[in-house]
RNA sequence: GGCCCGGUGGUCAAGUGGCUAAGACACCGCCCUUUCACGGCGGUAACACGAGUUCGACCCUCGUCCGGGUCACCA
């Protein structure tokens, strides 16, 4: 009976949830769900220098958004908890001493000064710590020790051989032991550092499978020896292909705020919606069997698999995803379009009502983003100052003349309408057409201008006028013929 | 610089010794059409390089080059 997969997510409460930790959080997500195991949420907190109040609130609101529910937590509780690492600063001085007693760690008084000039003085061979401590003397020590001088506990390293782990991803990883330097794991403030923590909540809570971005690749098997240390088992390791950005001289790194919006609420402010995110990060460094790419989350879980975890390093593109973005728009009922778009149709018509439909229709289609409607509105708003050429369309094949002929053809048709809705106004202009005897485009170009003020419109005259309702319809045609005569 | 990991079109990517090397985004063209968009159709464009192994290499091995990551009392 194989064990319950677990994993865990476990952020630094920084207050600024980067896609790539977002992208860690949904594999982690993925991995668990797929397999029916839990999700974990932790708050790894034991940097309190870079403690920003508030920070936890913006994690847990960035899961709920996306719908990564998790199974246990410090909201949610569970069996291992507590889920913060803060709270469970007393476990960790146990699990150091413990080790220290053991003879696999030690006490360093070093002082910060003599690890600068240490790092400062590097040449050739690492240059790291110089295990000046390892082997002191007892007495000196507890001597040390009771005058209650500041000491880290670091962990004594191997100095030759090397160690392997085997990474689900990348296969089997070996580091030559002499590269890792005597690993702090409890600081002077007596808080656990990262790695050590790490280790000690991911056994405590039965973590299965660590999953994290692969520039923790090269620190892991200071893990492995860690466990080794404790003669715990060691967990799977999943690790994910970084995501990048382009840097405008065209190189790539590490994807980073220089290369536009790379926290979660900075891409949903700009107008990507968190299902979209979600499915285009999946993408991400991972691939499914049959190449589907719209994926809801319930369908990740279904199709997702480890083996589809590609090693090489992605680039974050933004094309594909505002691409993606408007895929998600115009398969949405038209209901929940308007619902969604109301906040950004307030922005041009603050109140009353318009045919909400129609705007729908014609605005579905065109935008990828609903933080386009504004500006792709503006035009009904107030009517832009345009100049007089716009009427000259050839293929619509009007000139000045007679565009001015078509306005006067069409503003007493209109203004005779009982009833000023998207049917009556289409149907009305259709008739006109025969007895003008011209073709559709030759009177609908004309009155499109006139109505729009500008070249490119979204959705043609009828919607046009139809949104703009009756009198500033037919205040934006007479307009149009004063420019004409003019 | 040491160590680690990568390298299929501009980008995301299938591919796992024998293929005319998929697909998607972007780009270009055509069609649809009252403009734009949507949609449909078509197009440009790739196995980093050099040696091996093999009857045969994008797929295996080695080297080179390029790219990235990592070397904290940060996570």
């Amino acid at each position: 009976m194989p064990q319950k997969v677990r994993t865990r997510f476990a952020p630094s409460p920084t207050g600024f949830m980067h896609v790539g930790n977002l992208r860690t959080a949904l594999f982690e997500y993925l991995i668990a769900k797929s397999n029916g195991g839990d999700f974990i949420l932790r708050i790894e907190d034991t940097d309190r220098e870079r403690y920003v109040d508030g920070a936890v609130d913006v994690i847990y609101d960035t899961l709920r958004q996306v719908g990564l529910q998790h199974d246990e937590g410090p909201d949610v509780g569970g069996v291992y908890g507590p889920y913060v690492q803060s709270e469970r600063k007393g476990l960790y001085r146990q699990y150091a001493e413990q080790l220290v007693r053991e003879g696999k760690a030690y006490c360093c008084f070093c002082t910060k000064e003599r690890l600068d000039a240490l790092h400062a003085g590097k040449g050739e061979n690492g240059g790291g710590y110089d295990r000046h401590c390892r082997n002191l003397p007892k007495e000196e020590v507890d001597c040390l020790l009771a005058a209650g001088t500041p000491h880290v506990i670091r962990q004594k390293m191997p100095t030759e051989g090397s160690t392997t782990f085997d990474d689900a991803v990348y296969g089997p990883i070996t580091i030559d032991n002499k590269e890792l330097e005597d690993q702090i794991l409890l600081k002077s403030d007596g808080y656990p550092t990262y790695n050590f923590a790490n280790v000690i909540d991911d056994h405590l809570m039965k973590i299965t499978h660590v999953v994290r971005g692969c520039e923790y690749l090269t620190s892991t098997p200071k893990y492995k020896l860690l466990y080794e240390a404790f003669g715990w088992d060691v967990p799977t390791y999943v690790h994910l292909p970084l995501i990048m950005g382009k840097n405008p001289d065209g190189s790539v790194s590490k994807l980073s705020k220089r290369h536009g919006s790379t926290g979660f609420s900075d891409l949903v402010a700009d107008g990507y919606l968190p299902e979209v995110i979600v499915n285009y990060i999946a993408l991400l460094g991972w691939c499914p069997k049959d190449n589907r790419e719209i994926f809801t989350l319930p369908e990740l879980v279904e199709n997702f698999s480890i083996d589809g975890i590609s090693k090489s390093p992605a680039v974050f593109d933004y094309d594909k995803l505002l691409w993606f973005n408007g895929e998600y728009i115009r398969a949405m009922p038209q209901d929940e379009f308007i619902r969604r778009a109301m906040p950004y149709f307030r922005r041009v018509f603050p109140a009353g009502n318009r045919p909400w439909d129609v705007l729908a229709a014609i605005l579905q289609p065109r935008v990828s983003k609903f933080t386009e409607i504004p500006d792709m509105l503006a035009f009904l708003k107030e009517l832009p100052d345009y100049p007089a050429d716009l009427f000259v369309s050839k293929k619509s094949k009007t000139n000045l003349e007679n565009s001015a002929e078509m306005l006067k053809a069409a503003v007493p048709v209109l203004e005779g309408l009982p009833e000023w809705t998207l049917g009556a106004i289409h149907d009305s202009m259709m008739k006109l057409v025969p007895r003008l005897g011209v073709k559709n485009g030759t009177l609908l170009w004309p009155v499109r201008i006139a109505a729009a003020g500008q070249k490119v419109t979204p959705g043609g005259a009828f919607e046009i006028l139809c949104i703009l309702g009756k009198d500033e319809s037919l205040r934006r045609l007479r307009l149009g013929l004063e420019k004409l005569n003019a």
